[in-house]
DNA sequence: CAGCATCCCTCTCGATACTG
DNA sequence: CAGTATCGAGAGGGATGCTG
């Protein structure tokens, strides 16, 4: 099935809000305010917690936790513990968090490219 | 220029870091609640204040009007104000509008391909 | 019709301190 | 090293009422 969410009897009004509360879903894990820098942070190897700390600067040592556990939560990245002393935890994009990188590079493409230019609107509408 | 906010002496650290600040600039025009419900809205044609409020719905009057000062400042839609009895203003995606739906049209097949197996994750993340 | 003004509440996030 | 616990400020956003 190419949609498993959708359920037989839905209108396309429904189907078209729920495609739309699913994209909303979507953006408010990349939506919060580090989710994107971590995962670019993991984007060509695995990383363990200080590392990702001090890459991810100024990120609280809370909001890195909290970020990674949403991650996690989505299957975006694997954590693994390694029962050593001092502890360590190595944290890694899954097969989903990579294909989930691959569109967010497309949207920080758009993001470059069009900064200059969102800039100056902002700059143009303020100064009236 | 291909990049016209980076600055000559930059370190690679200093772009890496202003690289991040944009895309988190950008997400957080498209990371808010309404804007990306709104701009597949505008997708195909111009529409009226009250005519996207019934599309958004359940969106307030407030929001509306919110999410579209926020893209008309950013210049992604237009506003143009007819002046007649009763008003009539339309809204209507710009060039750059219209370049960032596209973007946003990725993102949601992502999130279309992938909403089944993030819910999976996070039941099996929950139950533990 | 197309908004703005006000009130209020939730939820995110940062600061700080503590732990196995 | 890799976290958790607690507190508090601030922004985002909903409900309601009013206006040109």
């Amino acid at each position: 099935m190419a949609h498993p969410i959708t359920r037989a009897g839905d209108t396309s009004a429904d189907r078209r809000e729920q495609a739309r509360d699913l994209i909303r879903d979507v953006l408010e894990r990349i939506g919060d305010k580090w989710s994107v820098v971590v995962i670019c942070q993991l984007s060509d190897t695995t990383r363990r917690f200080n590392e990702l700390r001090r890459m991810s600067a100024p990120i609280t040592q809370r909001m890195l936790s909290t970020t990674l556990r949403g991650l996690e939560r989505d299957g975006l990245v694997t954590r693994t513990v390694h029962d050593t002393t001092p502890p360590r935890v190595d944290y890694a994009l899954t097969p989903r968090g990579l294909s989930l990188l691959k569109v967010v590079r497309d949207l920080a493409g758009w993001a470059e490219d069009n900064a200059s230019g969102i800039l100056e609107s902002r700059t143009a509408f303020d100064a009236r």
